[in-house]
DNA sequence: ATAGTTTCTTAACTTAAGTCAACGTACTCA
DNA sequence: TGAGTACGTTGACTTAAGTTAAGAAACTAT
């Protein structure tokens, strides 16, 4: 729905009917179905996107093997390759499930922040958010053990462990997936 | 020196006498002394930190250890923790060589946006390009034994394998010393 | 210069992750 | 619905990281 971006930018900023407006016509909003693939490694990309609803995964191959390194899903930027360069992208981006997301692009952003300077400033602000919470993540993985990292990942994205098949959480963990099966019969063990 | 900060700007933005007035009056540049804790982990904090000069280190304790989280060297901007909300530190920031360091807090920032409309965008896109290169330094962590973070460490890093003790590299790579000490050593081995 | 501390290395041992292979189950799609 | 693929679990084995302890080397400060 149009109303979900509105909602999520209300809790920061006033969201005048222009604005909204703007938004809607801009067809930044698009809908995807599950398996469709927004972003292909090795290309350079001209988008940027946010995850209104739904779920994107983003993975590489490493060795053969594929390799996921994030999950995106409902309000979540998407912080893979910095669009406006022509540098290829590292990753796929890859529904996974059928998403409702939010695709920028450089002319698009800038239109809208000349229109809506609040919008620039908004962004920033939550930008730093984004990348406090984000250090933040990448210094507990560096500190926790294979199981604690688990553990902190069932505790900090409870849904996902539902929606997502295990082995490429176990990648997301930096784990092979006998490992990650291994210590979820071992959390069983020891609490039986 | 002041002109070090202008340099870094004026790579990006054209940079006024006026705008490098403002940053040389507000006090931004600061000086501090090798073993100088900027921010103590526990304490709320006001402030955000761009290294000029030097090497800060953040760094938290868990269980009894002291783990290394990040390094900050020359032209990077300290990522942890956003001034102006009131949760305490998760990490301490320690300067581990003398250091020319710029200090901010959200009155001056709000001012100079104020002044400088052109620096809170710049900050925007610089923003977003480090949180691109974050996104991928974490994602080859996860995929990355701990030999290769190692290896990777060297490449990308040559001068901090210089500047700073091999402990805290280890704990930076998320491993025990001993374990880099036996890396190092199964890498001698194979090159003789 | 030297005593005291911190840092790095080494060794022996324990634990768990990686690897390879096999098997059962679940999903999918023609 | 039935064949084929993808997924999760298990087992045996290999490899390397964690742990503990001790000693050597480097650094710090008086």
């Amino acid at each position: 729905m149009e109303n979900e971006i509105v909602k999520y930018l209300s809790r920061y900023i006033p969201v005048t009917k222009e604005l909204e407006e703007a938004i809607v016509q801009s067809g930044f909003i698009k809908f995807f179905k599950r398996g469709t693939v927004l972003l292909e490694a090795g290309k350079p990309s001209n988008e940027c996107y946010f995850v209104i609803k739904g779920c994107v995964r983003s993975y590489c191959f490493k060795d053969g093997e594929e390799k996921t390194t994030e999950f995106y899903t409902e309000e979540q930027a998407i912080t893979v390759s910095v669009y406006g360069k022509n540098k290829p992208s590292d990753f796929y981006l890859e529904c996974i499930e059928d998403a409702i997301v939010g695709v920028g692009n450089p002319e698009l952003e800038d239109e809208m922040y000349r229109k809506f300077p609040e919008l620039e400033s908004l962004n920033r602000v939550l930008g730093e958010a984004i990348m406090a919470k984000y250090t933040e993540a990448f210094a507990e993985f560096k500190m926790a053990s294979p199981m604690e990292r688990y553990l902190n990942f069932l505790k900090t994205r409870p849904d996902l462990n539902q929606r997502v098949p295990q082995h490429q959480i176990a990648s997301y963990l930096g784990m092979k997936p006998e490992s990650l099966s291994r210590i979820r019969k071992r959390m069983i063990m020891k609490k039986v």
